[in-house]
DNA sequence: GACGCTTCCCTCGACAACCGAGGGGAAGGG
DNA sequence: CCCTTCCCCTCGGTTGTCGAGGGAAGCGTC
């Protein structure tokens, strides 16, 4: 086992939940599972969080919701990223690059 | 111009602290030049969260300090690592490793 | 048809950490 | 003597996560 995983840092729970509508319209629940199964079980993403992170998207306008109905046949509210959203999620991802290229020019200096 | 620098994410503060640290003992102003210059100008490191973190680090019994002169004969507090310091530089660059492996494995699925 | 498990939604309070703006003192140069 | 630079610090506001709470509804089992 893996252990715990990792707390996730501010800021980049939106990205991941950005790239996870890249993929096709999904609900929130199955966000967070598709999280953590693409990051291979070491990040966790908790409801009082990814909720709260929905509603913002949205409110920003990065992703659209509509209800409806989940593969088990319950209700869901399902996400799609809008145009705004798709541009926005490739701004973030290349903030984050940067960012990690920047932590790990000090991290690996000699 | 590299344009704006990035602003911090919360966590990666305190390793970046930590490791510039590790190349001798430093004052808090040194430091942030420091992480500055070797991020290529991309991190900045604002006083407001400097302090508050060193001040932190220290009674976590992370770091040591002791006031001395600076280079431009000024009083500076010197902030040095402790044996305890060390390890939590280790850990935390692991930890920050991991994560960004793990941020990596969802962004970059195709 | 009662029970429990799972799926899916949500909210709220506590807490941590960064930002921005503030203030201050002391050295050194013009 | 003033102004800039260096170096210290604090405080309020904001943001975003965690942890724990609660609830409804479908499904399987007995």
């Amino acid at each position: 086992m893996a252990g715990n995983s990792l707390e996730l840092m501010q800021g980049t729970l939106d990205v991941l939940i950005l790239k996870s509508l890249s993929w096709g319209p999904l609900h929130g629940y199955a966000v967070a599972e598709l999280v953590k199964e693409r990051s291979g079980e070491e990040l966790k993403v908790e409801e009082g969080a990814l909720y709260p992170a929905l509603h913002r998207l949205e409110k920003r306008g990065l992703l659209e919701a509509e209800w409806g109905l989940s593969e088990n046949n319950r209700r869901a509210r399902f996400y799609r990223l809008t145009s705004a959203g798709r541009a926005h999620l490739r701004a973030e991802t290349q903030a984050w690059q940067r960012y990690v290229a920047a932590v790990s020019r000090v991290l690996e200096a000699a």
